[in-house]
DNA sequence: GCGTGTGAAGAAATTCACAGCC
DNA sequence: GGCTGTGAATTTCTTCACACGC
């Protein structure tokens, strides 16, 4: 009945939206700590680092939690925020693969002081079954199943190579895990229903080269061709 | 001259495209390390795990490279995208922060074999001072300027504490570095020029929250106001 | 015939600018 | 008077669909 396009979540709000509601939601946490009680769409926008038009374009999604002449109470927001993102209760997670990115993720303080709990941690090298990393013991990867029936798991974070991380997705989803977060440099397939959002840290740093590399001063100088033919197939090297 | 907006970068190419290229990139790697030369759109938009026209809008804003009828050389394509963004040539990276996080980054492996040399560590903390970390000593962060200015660092990643964040940003930027890789928990202010990008773990696993919420069994039965008394101030809890 | 490259169309995201309410 | 909430305008991004060249 409502139409409704794909870039939007069920209640409506966009996806763009979404991906700063966090943002929004540690701003305010930082006013609130700091003893601010009311802020207005300026304020926050410049301790969140976005535009005041879109920031207030973002809550309109939420619903209408200012006032007019006044701004938006910090303690109301913030818990309208947390509402809407789901974080008015915990949620478990899983860290599968503790090589060294697996293992910072599993002693990373901030999940817990933001509503996960790292509660189970999986590898396949036998090895490490029995270590304790940030207070949870390592199990087989084999546990998958019943670990996530058993804490019941919402969220699995892939920390392992690429090779493994399609057959791991693939165990998650079918344990009933509708969200992924994949560290591994690899594409997933899954089926429609279950989200993935992926972290790449080659792909950031090379998307910032890209930058670095335009602005470096030996850029027009050597090698890049610029306006000298334009489309022909020039052979730099 | 040239009318050029905002989200694009100086040859033109738009924002998002630079953020696919080291996609496009990868699956070029894994193509290649199959043996297989040449490539459709559609074949490397799958292994890309994107829409193939949307891949070709992308390439054809480096330029023609493919071959109509045929499809694109797979060596050829993957050079022509290295050196777009600009990784012919190695670049250093200093990692300022060691603790569970910055050491995963020095011992990963996935940057050397993408073009970056992890050239420097760095830390406030003096028990970890002359510690060696992927095959990197700790030096004091003390020495950023020097250690900028002799090994030509090119990108600055971040791995501290967001209490700390900002000044070792500021004297990254004083001392030329023009790109910044930060996973603090914080919101970075930098002069013009200046490229940051953000990697925040917990707003990753908030957004999947947010989405899984949305799926989970309960969400309708419980707690979420939906469409009784809109913009009222219901009181959840 | 086939698959690239690309204008045109469509969708989404951002910004503008101001009416409306405190 | 000040600041939110929001339609309208703008910009950016994605998808469509087909002309063009192999």
């Amino acid at each position: 009945m409502t139409a409704r396009t794909q870039a939007e979540s069920p209640r409506g709000i966009p996806e763009a939206t979404v991906a700063r509601l966090p943002l929004y939601l540690r701003a305010l946490t930082l006013l609130s700590d700091e003893g601010t009680a009311t802020c207005s769409s300026e304020a926050l926008a410049v301790a969140a680092g976005v535009n005041s038009a879109m920031l207030r374009k973002d809550l309109s999604h939420l619903g209408s939690y200012g006032t007019r002449g006044v701004g938006y109470d910090v303690e109301h927001l913030r818990y309208q925020i947390a509402r809407e993102i789901g974080l008015t209760t915990d949620r478990n997670v899983v860290v599968v693969g503790l090589g060294n990115l697996g293992q910072a993720l599993a002693n990373y303080a901030g999940f817990r002081t933001r509503g996960f709990r790292v509660a189970a941690l999986l590898d396949a090298d036998e090895r490490l079954h029995g270590t304790v990393v940030g207070g949870v013991a390592v199990r087989p990867v084999h546990d998958l199943e019943t670990v996530v029936a058993e804490l019941d798991v919402a969220i699995g974070v892939l920390a392992l190579p690429a090779s493994a991380a399609q057959e791991v997705a693939d165990r998650l989803v079918a344990a009933g895990v509708t969200a992924i977060l994949n560290f591994a440099p690899t594409v997933l397939s899954v089926p429609e229903g279950v989200e993935v959002r992926k972290v790449d840290l080659s792909t950031e740093l090379q998307i910032l080269a890209f930058h670095e590399q335009r602005r470096s001063p030996s850029y027009l100088a050597d090698g890049e061709p610029v306006a000298t033919g334009v489309g022909g197939r020039e052979e730099v090297r």
